[in-house]
DNA sequence: GTGAAAGCGCTAACAA
DNA sequence: TTGTTAGCGCTTTCAC
């Protein structure tokens, strides 16, 4: 038995819209009744359908969010954050994993859209191209991260990842390092792309070599890091610095160290990605870290102000910084 | 403009339920018609508006899902493995963050009823006592995972902590090991509670001291650990091997192990929890870690089952292994 | 200040 | 095989 305006109505011997004014508080009830309404709205948990109110009103109040992986310690936190923000809006939001299959991406958006979410905030989309856009609604709200969306009407949010490259070779010249490499992931993403580019430039300001041998463009896993890793150690000039760019390729980077029982910081300097536990490795290892909750807050914002019609600022990208290896 | 059944209806030149019935393919439409409807439908994008369907039924097909922190590691893999098996049976999930706040988790809890999720799972529940569950309607399907909740009807799935205790003390006692301690969140959290009776139980079965000093239990931060290792390490009596016991604990007792600049085992053998990264650490340390992809399915299973009334074991507890150093 | 009534888009029971 | 109709619970307009 479900608790509707109705049966609030009955109880309180009056029509059910009076109940509605004295819930919602639009004035035109005498206090008395709106006060007793409350009362027995109350005691009988009473709860607003909000698939009766999203009917009427074609609004649903949630956001759907997309990501790769939410276990991905950067995606978690994001999530975390966007959850957090939305929520302060009086959003709720549909989480999925689209695990970089664009096949499930599709699906978990086209199910939300049938939940009639209002707007949809996608990160690390896999269907930046597709035939998909084809089926949702014209100027439906989508906020991107990370990686651009031709369609997303909103723009979207993403880090300052060309800077990335120049902060690591400044910081890697600073410490006497000439020989500086990089591991990237496929330039499919734009974010590794800018990353490689802005690594290109500082070397270059520098007055540094910019080695092939040194600069590894591939899949972003370990997998690919570690052999990408091992490649450069077997050539005959070998890297005395070496910047990664995501939490995969530094884990792939660090096996491969390890297993060379190179000693970090004397035979070769590594400069890690959104690895959480940076401090506690052995030296400690100096990190960027991806701003998770400035970004989640812009996004937010422009996503919330798409549906809601505000006006709001295009939605800019975010610094990284570079954290040392101190504790 | 929404795409409706009777928009489609109107294109065809049939009734609205005719439709309805082609799209269910619910036999009794001459096959002609369906594959023309259909047809139609997928040429306008046409999506069943769930809000309304919904509105009739009674059922909403999504679950609600309320945890301490996405950001949290294993919180993390644990959230990912209950989408997929959600999305495997149909439902969506809705995610909250209670931030370990219970006025969060009430807040998250509530709204979730209102949209009408037709199931909750719960992990590390801050609320199981509150009188929460008296606005609840009776019988609503929960399961909570590793923190019990009294008002659960359906159970829950947890981890066999108790062994945990037990499986460290063999561990540490084939190395040779006598003055074994062990960190703890409090014991308001039950797991951290079995897993320290697993411990003391396992002393005793090995004949070994059940030293108070070195058995601490307290918040469950980063902060506490650190401190209680040190209190540990000021001591006369020194432990040879500590047990943690979750993920904020290891890495508080790493950063005490790295500032009293002692080697682990050398000087102290630590045994951590949920820690992805156990690997790379230098040198790699033995780690227990839960079964997220498990708890998942048998939480996920258990409540699918309580929502479409089939039968359904209880779903009991996950072994936790314990993996070791090596690579 | 309060009530009556329409309609959102769908499902489902019944009629033809 | 197809159409008619009622109703889920809410929001909103109009009348009193």
């Amino acid at each position: 038995m479900q608790i509707t305006l109705k049966s609030i109505a009955e109880r309180a011997g009056v029509s059910y819209q009076t109940v509605w004014r004295a819930l919602h508080g639009e004035g035109r009830v005498s206090p008395q009744t709106q006060e007793r309404i409350r009362e027995i709205a109350k005691e009988m948990n009473y709860r607003t359908n909000r698939f009766a109110a999203g009917l009427r009103t074609n609004r649903s109040g949630i956001v759907g969010l997309v990501v790769l992986d939410v276990s991905n310690a950067f995606t978690g936190a994001l999530t975390r954050a966007i959850e957090f923000e939305a929520r302060a809006r009086g959003y709720s939001v549909f989480l999925a994993n689209s695990d970089g299959d664009i096949e499930r991406e599709r699906d978990a958006v086209l199910d939300m859209i049938e939940r009639r979410i209002d707007g949809l905030i996608i990160s690390g989309a896999q269907m930046s191209q597709s035939y998909l856009f084809t089926e949702l609604p014209k100027e439906f709200p989508i906020v991107w991260i990370n990686k651009p969306i031709a369609r997303a009407g909103l723009g979207g949010v993403g880090s300052r990842n060309f800077d990335v490259g120049l902060q690591a070779v400044d910081y890697f010249a600073k410490r006497g390092h000439q020989r500086i490499g990089g591991i990237f992931g496929p330039f499919a993403n734009k974010p590794f792309e800018a990353r490689h580019e802005g690594l290109v430039e500082g070397l270059a300001r520098h007055g540094l070599d910019s080695n092939p041998d040194w600069l590894k463009v591939g899949e972003n896993t370990i997998a690919f890091a570690h052999q990408a890793f091992m490649e450069m150690w077997q050539g005959e000039q070998k890297p005395q610095a070496v910047l990664t760019t995501s939490y995969r390729l530094t884990e792939g980077v660090l096996t491969a160290v390890q297993e060379l029982g190179l000693k970090r910081n004397e035979d070769v300097e590594v400069l890690g990605f959104d690895i959480q536990y940076a401090e506690f490795l052995q030296p400690p290892m100096a990190v960027f870290r991806q701003q998770y909750g400035e970004i989640a807050r812009r996004a937010v914002e422009r996503l919330v102000a798409g549906i809601e019609g505000h006006a709001a600022p295009e939605a800019s990208d975010v610094a990284v910084p570079l954290q040392s290896a101190g504790r």
